[in-house]
DNA sequence: GTATTTTTGTTGCAAATACAACAAAAGTAA
DNA sequence: TTACTTTTGTTGTATTTGCAACAAAAATAC
């Protein structure tokens, strides 16, 4: 059995890791930005869906993203339609952050690339996709108290 | 630029996440599987070995251990000749535990590789191999304190 | 030999994380 | 319409996480 799972653990902890400690000198706690990146390129999303994408605890979304609000990262705006749902906008603030982040990340994803011909950073890339969607069925699954039966 | 990374902190969080809400049945919290797994497969390890396989902080690894010692998962010995460090062992409680984390990870493993390849699985781990030394070089790096400049 | 640096381990603290439980709006079924 | 279910958001609480700072042993430099 090839620790295929075991490798993208270590690769996302030691990524996550670095990131956090490079945004800290932009105000940015440890995971934020991945919120307020999404927010900028997905904006009007709801907190909701932000959770999903990132693959994270609804409420530890939602905390994240309020303190984004609090300190001016983003903001949420209320919908014309529905009473319910909170529609999330980058700020200048967040704006102006937002290719720091970008920066940051696409150099990681350099190095991390680094030795790799252009075909296999595209299978890389081809192979991770698929492997995300079968494994998203199943976080949904057990995030809404599911078993699963193995 | 491809997001690779992105792709990658998708999938790990969602496996840690399926995997920690399988394990409390099990008693083990948060992050335990990961030690424990390690300790089982090298067993006389130090904790700070253990760290910079897993690619966690010191910090933090240190206290999932001794949490996982005063569950009794793990125990830590006296080395002979060096005072200083403490090798870790898992107990019978932890043997015992160890094929059900296993069987759980490799079905995780199994799902996540649905509908690829003997061959693409192969190529997949290389890959992850790669990507995995050329960024856990960087992790060390900044997680010693010295700033990359990009 | 002594002095300095690195390794290994610990604890204090502040913050993030996530489960549980709740509430209210929206959507669906009857 | 009313009843039930799902979606979306919040808060209470317990736990994990990790940076800072410290201590002591070991390794290295001199």
């Amino acid at each position: 059995m090839k620790e295929i799972l075991r490798e993208i653990g270590m690769i996302a902890r030691a990524l996550d890791s670095i990131s956090n400690i490079e945004f800290k000198e932009y105000d940015l706690t440890r995971g934020q930005y991945l919120y307020l990146v999404r927010i900028c390129e997905n904006p009007g999303s709801i907190q909701e869906k932000v959770a999903e994408l990132i693959k994270v605890d609804r409420t530890t979304a939602a905390r994240s993203i309020k303190k984004l609000e609090m300190n001016g990262f983003i903001v949420k705006k209320e919908d014309e339609h529905n009473k319910k749902i909170k529609k999330l906008y980058p700020t200048e603030k967040g704006k102006k952050i937002f290719p720091i982040i970008k920066r940051e990340n696409d150099y990681s994803n350099a190095v991390a690339l680094d030795g790799l011909s252009e075909e296999e950073i595209e299978i890389l890339f081809d192979l991770l996709q698929r492997v995300r969607r079968n494994i998203e069925k199943d976080w949904e699954f057990v995030k809404k108290g599911n078993k699963r039966s193995y």
